[in-house]
Parts: C-alpha cells; structure tokens; sequence
RNA sequence: GGGCAGGUGGCGGAGUGGUCAAUCGCAACAGACUGUAAAUCUGUCGCCUUCGGGCUACGUAGGUUCGAACCCUACCCUGCCCA
C-alpha cells in the first residue's frame, strides 16, 4: 500500500531499433511527460548518427518554431511573408518535448552506471516537482535496473592504481587473493570474466567486502515498465535498414571526427559501428566503408539486440506491449 | 587440349593411415551480468540417444589395408598458368 505513496515514473525499453524514442516521445505529448535516457551511449557529444540519437523525434524546439509553421493545415518552409502571431500555430501534434542525459559530455569523460543512475535521479525528481510524469526510455539494462531496482552501489569507484597492480596478477593468483579477501564472493562471481574479477578485487582492495555491499535498496518509485520489441528476424531487417542509413548519413566522417579530436582509443568509440569503422580505416586509410564492414555492423547489431533481449526477458514485471495504443491504455490505469 | 593447385561440418580453414564427429576462427543458438554494460564473459554447435552409446560423414565411384578424411585408380567439379 505504502507503494502508491511512491512517485509514478513510467519506463520505455527494449532492443535498439524498435522505436522507443518515437513511442516515448508520443506519451509525453499525451501525458505531459519529459524523457530521460537510460542510454550508455547517448550521453556522448558528436555520437550522433552512430548512436541512433534522431533529436529530431523530440518535436520542434522553441528555436526551429518559425521555420516550420502551419497555415490553414499546411506546412510551409521558411516563409517570408508576416504572419502575425495569433494566426500561427504549431502543430500541435509536435510540439517539443523536453529530454535529458543526452549529450551531456565529451567522449573522453568517464562515465558508467552509479554516474547515470545519480543524474537520472535527480532529473526525474525536477520532473515530478515540475508536476510531470517522466519516461524513463532507453536500452541499457542495467542503467534501468540501477533506477527502478534502486542498486546500492558500493562507496569505491574505479581506481587506476589498484587496476594497474592487478594487471600484473595471473588469473589464479585473482582468484586466491579473492579467496582470501572476500570468500562469500567466489559464489556469485564470475571469476572467467577479467572485467568482473578486476572489480571485485578492487572494492575488495578498498577494504570493503562485495558480497555484503551488493544489493537492492527499497523502490524509489512505483514504475510502470513497458516493452517494446520484434520478432528476431523482423527486427535484424530493421536493424539493417537502420545501419545502411547510418552509413549514408555520414557514419564514417563522424567516426573520424572523434577520432580526430580525441583519439582513436577513446573508450566510447568502442562502439558498434565506430569500432567496425575504425578497424577498416586501419588497413584501408581513407577508402570508403565496403560492404564487408557495413556487414559487421549489422552482425554485431544483431547480436547486441540479442544480448538486450536476454537481459530484459529475466525481468518479469516487463509488460510487453505492441503498439502506443496498448501503451496508452497501461498508462491511464497506472496513473490513476 | 596440356600443366599445376585444390575439393573437409552453415562459412572460412587445420588435419595427411589408427588416439577424428574431425584443432581453430566466424556465424547461429542458449545464458550470465551491481562503477567499461552498444562493454565483458560462459555453454552448445552432424543426426539419434534411456547420456553407456549408436548411426551417417571429409567431391563421386571403386580399390589397397586389420583399419582411410588421409594411400592408389577412374570420373566429376573449381581456380591459376600454357595452348
């Protein structure tokens, strides 16, 4: 009971390339909603094309408002003709809707989970002081399971030098040090995983022990999560167009340009879609992407579609919905 | 027409008499996931199976051998070179 008490926050995920910025921005207009992204990749400058970001779903923004105009139900491009302000209406099935954690930083910022889930926090919280419902929309499991599950994040961050120093430990030698350190955890983590073991150690370094910082806090909102999704082989066709307009809209040149500002190991460029373009550019300078990189991309979409879906299907409070009819009709009885 | 190289599991590609249902990579399928998560990692991967094993397989057809993907013969196909 004392979970109605909870702010309402509404939830859009799903694979990449099924839609959900368009869905999301659709019930922000009709629940007066603004969005927050639970996208890893979004949050960078100049990863634009490669990331999907399409600013342009979010609707006309007070700036761009007179260039495009409705007069009597037609839309007309930079008119130069006086039209006195009463009569000039936008449309008003696309109005801007406000969102956040997008482009927030340049790609050599480091950024991860406790980073996002600490900005979410604190837009959602504007929002609903603000009167409006947010959406929380993006892709990113555990970004969203960091916000609706409330996940405790242990009180150490990365740490280049403890890092550095287990770069010199063979696996074996990990794993004992973890035996020692923290046993508990030996049962829950994957000690084959180098990123896992690497983390581990590293909290545990700190002089905490992971296996008692892991955990779920109680619900900072009563949530409404809704999928969106496809059948593989529909949503792969999807994908593939989606790739193939990447590609045309300049992919490449943008993957050269954050190479070129701030190198080419810069950790976001490892990226589907960048990494594929960079490798090609290594051995074939200055050529245009071929059909055997475009390929890749699209592989390596798929299988990140795969990987999306196998972590959302353990989550069973996930309504699956089809269309922004269904969606709708959830949200009117959720909000009540 | 002649010479050379080669035909192996969905693809690439090892193997060159027994320990080969066949290393490995890719794709595919399934899964894991608490500070890199579009990342990272794991399992399965000829067919059947009571999980002991059984069956069919390395271009095709024969042969040698106790035993052949591996040796021999013929044929078919592919690539390169010479006519």
């Amino acid at each position: 009971m004392s979970k109605k008490k909870l702010p309402k926050l509404i939830v859009i995920l799903g694979p990449t390339a099924t839609g959900k910025t368009k869905l999301a921005v659709a019930l922000a207009r009709k629940f007066n909603g603004e969005i927050v992204s639970a996208d890893s990749r979004q949050v960078y400058k100049g990863m634009d094309i490669g990331t999907g970001k399409d600013l342009s779903e979010y609707g006309l923004s007070v700036m761009s408002f007179p260039l495009r105009i409705v007069v009597r139900g037609k839309l007309q491009r930079g008119s130069r003709k006086t039209i006195p302000r009463s009569r000039v209406t936008a449309r008003d099935d696309n109005f801007f809707v406000p969102y956040h954690l997008i482009n927030i930083i340049n790609p050599n910022t480091e950024f991860n989970v406790a980073k996002h889930k600490k900005l979410a926090l604190k837009e959602i919280n504007d929002i609903i002081r603000r009167g409006k419902l947010p959406i929380l929309v993006g892709g990113t499991g555990l970004y969203i399971s960091a916000i609706t599950d409330n996940l405790d994040f242990p009180a150490v961050g990365p740490d280049k030098k403890t890092r550095k120093k287990l770069e010199k430990l063979s696996t074996s030698e990990k794993i004992k040090l973890l035996k020692k350190l923290d046993p508990a955890a030996l049962k829950f983590v994957d000690v084959r995983n180098p990123r896992r073991l690497d983390r581990v150690l590293e909290v545990c370094l700190a002089g905490y022990k992971f296996s008692e910082l892991r955990k779920k806090n109680k619900p900072l909102f009563d949530y409404l999560q809704l999928g969106v999704t496809f059948q593989k082989n529909i949503l792969d066709k999807r994908i593939d167009a989606r790739v193939e307009k990447m590609i045309k809209n300049g992919l490449a040149e943008e993957t050269k340009k954050i190479m070129r500002t701030y190198g080419k190991n810069t950790a976001p460029l490892q990226t589907i879609g960048y990494k594929e373009i960079i490798d090609f550019l290594k051995n074939k300078p200055g050529q245009k992407i071929d059909l055997e990189t475009i390929n890749l991309i699209k592989i390596h979409t798929h299988q990140f579609a795969k990987r999306q879906m196998t972590w959302f299907k353990r989550n069973k409070k996930i309504k699956w919905i089809k269309n922004k009819k269904e969606a709708t009709i959830l949200i009117k009885r959720f909000i009540i």
